[in-house]
DNA sequence: TATGAATGAGATTTCATTCAT
DNA sequence: GATGAATGAAATCTCATTCAT
């Protein structure tokens, strides 16, 4: 008669959320949101019926794979902002070792579906402001620091970062891990600070992104 | 009941196949390549059966679309070679200008169903080895000018690329177009000959994708 | 593990199983016999587990809601027989105090699947055959009254009942009491002794139901 | 390209949909409207694809087949308005060959869903709304003839005739039609002039449904 | 030849029933 | 014994493709 949303779930349900998130990250990661449900809920391990009874419909589903998402970046961005040695190195670790960023810059930014879903979720939003918040300082220590260039802001940075995290797909590359680090090296190279380019405009700020 | 792949069609046949990809580039691009094939003839303003007439299923229509949009590029890719001021000059209006180049890394590139229609097509292979060829020989150039660094290859410039062009969902961004150049500039600022940070491995070439 | 049908249920479990019946009650007849167990469960106060093991499946169910019924339909008859100043009067309260004769007459009459389910249940056959025996009863006597016309059986007025017993939603009327209770009024002075019209073929007597 | 919905619809288009309607409604007065849509199709000899593409989901279909019944209900009062010895006998006949007026009223006034689906669809508000005015007429004149009684209205005779019509179930009943004819001859008797019954509150019009 | 109607296979979603806690 | 989670069969609906007009 639990009808309270706050009830924690049985430990066997939870077992079950939780294997769905993880099994839909992963397919959403390579093959996008449009997946079978059934193909999720195969690759979880249940039956079609318990992941709606879980998450009533797609939407949903991607609603809390985004949400797990966005905590996972949230927290690493906050351990690398004090455990990195520099405000810059915590940028480029949370690049190079971004899979969770990765999702969630496809998830949020990438696909037009998902865009839907999530651009009006509560949570969502918040989770996104506190990540926004959390670069934008990593952003004005890192220039402080003088080692990111000055003429960007944390706009910016997400842009670079979600054009960056885009994973090339492996099945066109001969040698994949390593053309990925080199390309994101050569873009982190872009934003160092020394002898830059103009760019136009301005800063794009934290709040340009939306 | 002309057989002959070669006779020409007649005009209207010949409006119909040309609006049919014009719509079709611009649907794909927006929405991937999963939309009903009836939005594809609606948009092109023909019945679905003009569009089935034309190209069997849809993955006739996806290589089509491909090899229209490969085309395109090497056009681009050899005209700019001519008439840019340096190769390094035409690199970079490549891909400023590069729409085109856009949807060709799409399809090629990101989506794991036209890819899977793609690679095997001797034309698109041809194609994509003339367009190789053309920045391979830009980047030999590009830093023979010492514009661009010495450290990457043609495979390096072309993922690169790939990351530099999928755009960035408008809906994200406030000031969209600004955002795209500025995210431009700076990852081609990472290319850039002069004072940069060691990459790992070699240099990757044309070669080195597939 | 209590085979025994006959052993008497423990409180708390005829509690449930009260509920439950009453829920189902409610339910049927407001939205027809196919409503989800889930609804019923919830209505009940229960979960979905105590009703299955209350009750094995929907049609045991069913069956449960009309045997309850008709007992009450029968007490009702009954009394009603001893009670009212006639035997005319009897038929007429029976019709305005209905309620569970309407849901009888819904479950037993109206609802193929019920119908189904109820048409070889003996316990059901049983108290049926008890309820005509003393509708038969009124009516004899109603006439011998003269106060209901000679040229019906119970039959007959089974099937009128059955008419008038549906009750009309609510929702399609402003004044859904006033016209309930007037519409039984019309019928019933169809009932009535005095100047009628011939009625075609002969008067219908209980066994003529089924 | 006939986006109007005004275009007449293909001939063979036009067949399938006069054949959907025709399965469904006799399908939905023998099995009330939550009749598998595939079954439906079957009945009506076409794929459900046919069937989807026609209505685009089953209110849809539910609304197409009200709004048919209800104006075969109106055709139907207004020739028996001419045609008719007199007004008591024309509503006499509507009520005995009601096929039409039995669905419409199972459809509008007895099963919820359906209720839900019609209240607001302007086209059905309409022909009620006509067939309304056409039974207020002749119970206007059927009255002056001295046939009905007085101290009913349009509302009071709508109400009736839903009893009415509601078809029994012939699985019930040995003689089913003759059952029909007689309850129906009996609730007529009701509503004749004469020695009547007086009747709790006002007439009710027809504007006091809904 | 162009059109859009028809088809049916497959995806989404619901719900009766079983079973672990 | 009670609960509500899990299951999978069945219903709803979509869309690629074929075919009559």
């Amino acid at each position: 008669m639990s009808a309270d949303p706050e009830t924690p779930l049985r430990a066997d349900a939870q077992r079950n959320r939780d294997q769905i998130i993880a099994a839909a990250r992963v397919i959403f990661a390579s093959h996008g949101p449009e997946v079978p449900m059934e193909e999720i809920a195969r690759a979880a391990g249940v039956g079609v019926g318990t992941l709606y009874r879980r998450f009533p419909d797609r939407d949903a589903l991607i609603r809390a794979v985004a949400v797990d998402n966005f905590a996972g970046v949230l927290d690493n961005a906050k351990r690398l902002s004090v455990e990195a040695p520099s405000a810059w190195e915590a940028l480029v670790q949370l690049l190079y070792h971004g899979a969770e960023l990765q999702l969630s810059m496809q998830l949020a930014m990438l696909s037009q579906r998902a865009h839907e879903i999530l651009k009006d979720d509560p949570e969502v939003a918040h989770l996104r402001e506190a990540v926004l918040l959390e670069v934008d300082d990593l952003v004005v220590r890192a220039q402080a620091e003088g080692a990111l260039r000055k003429d960007v802001g944390a706009g910016d940075v997400a842009v670079v970062f979600a054009r960056i995290v885009r994973q090339l797909p492996a099945h066109r590359l001969k040698t994949p891990e390593l053309a990925t680090a080199r390309s994101i090296a050569i873009m982190i190279d872009g934003l160092r600070a020394g002898p830059v380019t103009p760019l136009p405009g301005r800063p794009l700020g934290k709040d340009d992104l939306i």
